[in-house]
DNA sequence: GCCAACGTTGGC
DNA sequence: GCCAACGTTGGC
C-alpha cells in the first residue's frame, strides 16, 4: 500500500500548528469538515500513514508550516451529533452519521513555512490543486512530487 | 472590507 | 430536476 499525500485547509482563528504543537502527542482529530467532497475523502480514502501538509488560510501570509502523519483513519466527527457545537448537524445520527475525521501527528516542522506566493512562484507546482481557481475544498490530494518539492522548500 | 467563486437550500 | 437566492470561503 502506498502511502498518499494531502493538504489540509485550517483558519488559524480555529485551530493552528501552534495549537498542534501544544496538543497532547502532537495529535489532533480533524473535525468540522462540511463540504461532502472532502469528506469523502476523509472517510474513504485517506489511510494511515498518509503524509498531510497543514495549510493556514486567511492569514498574511498564507502558509504551510510542517506536515503530520494520519494515525486513525475516517471515523465519525463527534461534532456533529453535539447541539452545542458551531458544526452540530441535526440530520446525522451515531447509526447514520454523515460527517467523518481522521486523526493526524505533527511529523515535521518546516525550517521555514513555505509561503502561498512562493508556492504560485514555483513553476514545478503550477498544476497544484491548491492554486485552481475557485477552489474551496479544506481537504485536497497532492502529487508525491508536489509533496516532495514543498518539502525540499521548506528546508531550504 | 471587498468580492468572485462556489456549494447548498428550497420553491416550483 | 431546475435554478435563483443565499451563505461561506478565502485571496487580496
Amino acid at each position: 500500500m502506498s502511502t498518499k499525500y494531502w493538504l489540509f485547509k485550517t483558519d488559524p482563528a480555529d485551530f493552528a500548528w501552534a495549537d498542534l504543537k501544544k496538543s497532547k502527542d502532537k495529535t489532533t482529530f480533524w473535525s468540522g469538515v462540511r463540504n461532502y467532497q472532502a469528506r469523502n475523502y476523509l472517510r474513504d480514502e485517506i489511510k494511515q500513514g498518509d503524509i498531510v501538509l497543514f495549510y493556514h488560510s486567511n492569514e498574511d501570509p498564507n502558509a504551510i508550516y510542517g506536515f503530520c502523519e494520519v494515525v486513525k483513519e475516517g471515523y465519525p466527527d463527534s461534532t456533529q451529533f453535539d447541539p452545542d457545537d458551531s458544526h452540530f448537524f441535526p440530520s446525522a445520527t451515531t447509526e447514520k452519521p454523515i460527517w467523518f475525521m481522521v486523526d493526524i501527528k505533527l511529523k515535521k516542522e518546516f525550517r521555514l513555512p513555505v509561503l502561498l506566493s512562493s508556492i504560485k512562484g514555483n513553476p514545478k507546482l503550477k498544476n497544484i490543486r491548491l492554486l485552481q481557481k475557485g477552489n474551496r475544498l479544506s481537504v485536497m490530494p497532492v502529487t508525491k512530487e508536489e509533496f516532495e518539492e514543498i518539502a525540499k522548500m521548506g528546508d531550504s
